[in-house]
DNA sequence: TTTTGTTTCGAAACCGGTTTCGGCAAGGGT
DNA sequence: ACCCTTGCCGAAACCGGTTTCGAAACAAAA
């Protein structure tokens, strides 16, 4: 346990510390620690195991300076009001870390307050040679930073998809699957007026949720009606806003799938503020699994992401990229996992108007 | 395999090619462009100007490998389930890597899931150099990661107080203050029974926030009851449960203070379940300032922290710190912000108990 | 036996910086 | 006129690794 008092200071062992106690050069004891083909199979092994022993570990950075690879991967957060993905960003880092040091790499993160900025972070990262990839949360429709990037010829990975992937390693879960079986849920409660309110206009993610929810109408034999869709709402007030919409028109939904927790949320208080209680007279089902979710009244079934797992992921994607990996393989989907609780059921009284 | 793409991706400067386009050495540019007094002013102007004209920046890690330090904060982030930091978190992330890339710096985050991976995390990135120092948030009252990090000898620096400061720099906002505050406005308000609902007793700003709730009633003139006072309540659960605990007394408090929002919220749980209303039959103030408690009814009064601004402090604090700066000037204090909305108040009738 | 390969490793250059050392020139004192 | 500083900068070593090049040792082929 490391005691080693007194501020001696111990010096570190150095590959040169290796390669004297076994009498080679260092570079010998380099070409052997990476696998270059020219050592001898027992050479290979004494330089292990005497690595090992010594408790060698080569410095990342003086290996960068002759490698340009830093073993580090770049995360750049867009800090703005409305940031749905706060919640999950403690779990989204453990992921990310767990996934980084168990190949001995880390995590460089910084953040953006603007597009601008994100480009000026990005391409400075890139310069100096902070990350050897990134890890690109929030998929836009149109991803700036997937051009900026592919031009920079720097890999990345992206957490969500976006309209072009070709050639872009991804990793997502499939949020239009579970919009869809949240329809087909409600309709097998009877239920024949459901709404739905989207996410953020500008993820792609909002516009293959609400794919997800036609097809589930679709399945379920129910006409669409775009009055029953509001869009673009990823906070509680968003989403208080968007209920008002959807429960003021002459025939409100008996149920209504929300994209997004924090706006289902919202929409409890507009259906409270009609007179109605959510789960009794309003069936809701959301999307994410915020803790806030489970201490709500009634406790909101919602989709839960695994976090944790994406960041895990993505690191670990990210890695065999920037290994020579090919991105068209690096391509992986997720479900998210229906969490039951007690804000959806059958309506309140049958309902033959559709 | 690094194909070397067909894009030209042009050669990084390096500081030979400033010392060629001068005619001088790589020697004579470094020392330069590091501030030694053994160069010309004249000289050091006009390589600073060719540096800057050709877009010259140095690779930290090729600096590192020679002085040891590569320009990068560290940060470990304890991950457990009642994790009363993680709203806070993105603007807190926000705040260093502000204060970070200031002065040229980046951030390397890591997360420990115990005490003992903490260790293990603080020790690697220390002998794998990956951070100069570290940002300790959450002070603990007695604090191991201070302990090891001052026996490793590596520069810290700690978001909050610990018992023991002596050559500790630190950053923290008087939660004490606020708490006491908050017990003299209720006081005023004409409240004498005021219950205290503290946070998570790890931590050494619960035993300074309950010594500000004690100073609040001594300088209101108002007898301390231990009975009124709930320990350890940093979640909505936690918060109910002590909710419950004060209001199923035979004289229950007719105001509470929160050391944590988050509790504040489960105590209007409590207080509904008791049949009664927050912020108007009973007053609640809290510390904190998350985002639920704009969205709760009645909007939560609160004493708000500024989570950007201590990450900017604290990178600034702990820079300074590494790059020699004594621990003992070091020290910074700021205040939380009252934000007063709707949870506080008179009590429903004027109280002759006390 | 000589030639030709192979396998294996040492020697040394290299990556992009920093730092030490010493020398030259100008200035100051006597 | 001489010595002694002092200011300024070049030369070269150095940091801890990686990678290239070539040669020694041995085996296989001629």
């Amino acid at each position: 346990m490391q005691q080693e008092g007194l501020g001696v200071k111990q010096r570190r062992i150095t590959i040169a510390d290796v390669a004297d106690a076994l009498g080679v050069t260092k570079g010998t004891v380099s070409r052997a620690l990476n696998g270059y083909s020219d050592i001898a199979d027992s050479t290979r092994l004494r330089i292990q195991r005497k690595a090992q022993e010594l408790g060698y570990r080569p410095l990342s950075h003086a290996q960068a300076i002759r490698t340009g690879k830093v073993r580090s991967i770049g995360l750049v957060l867009q800090i703005n009001a409305h940031d749905a993905q706060r919640p999950f960003l403690a779990d989204f880092l453990a992921g990310v870390t767990k996934g980084a040091s168990d190949e001995h790499w880390t995590l460089t993160v910084s953040t953006a307050a603007s597009d601008a900025d994100m480009r000026d972070t990005l391409t400075r990262l890139v310069e100096e040679r902070k990350a050897d990839g990134f890890i690109l949360p929030r998929a836009l429709r149109r991803d700036y930073r997937v051009e900026l990037l592919r031009r920079l010829e720097v890999p990345f990975v992206l957490y969500g998809r976006t309209p072009d992937m070709a050639g872009c390693p991804f990793y997502d879960i499939r949020g239009e699957e579970a919009m869809e079986e949240a329809v087909l849920r409600l309709a097998a409660f009877g239920h024949r007026r459901i709404g739905f309110i989207n996410g953020g206009l500008e993820y792609y993610y909002s516009a293959l949720r609400l794919e997800g929810y036609k097809a589930g109408l679709a399945k379920a034999g129910i006409a669409y009606r775009p009055e029953y869709v509001q869009e673009d709402a990823v906070t509680v007030a968003q989403g208080h806003a968007a209920g008002e919409r959807l429960l003021g028109q002459a025939e409100p939904p008996t149920a209504v799938v929300c994209a997004v927790d924090m706006a289902a949320l919202g929409l409890y208080q507009a259906i409270r503020a009609a007179g109605q209680e959510p789960g009794r007279d309003v069936s809701v089902i959301a999307y994410d699994g915020v803790p806030e979710g489970a201490y709500a009244q009634p406790p909101l079934t919602t989709f839960a992401v695994d976090s944790r797992r994406a960041g895990e992921r993505l690191a670990r994607l990210l890695i065999t990229r920037i290994r020579g990996g090919h991105p068209d393989t690096l391509r992986e989907f997720d479900r998210a996992q229906l969490v039951v609780r007690g804000s959806d059921g059958p309506p309140p009284r049958p309902d033959f108007t559709n």
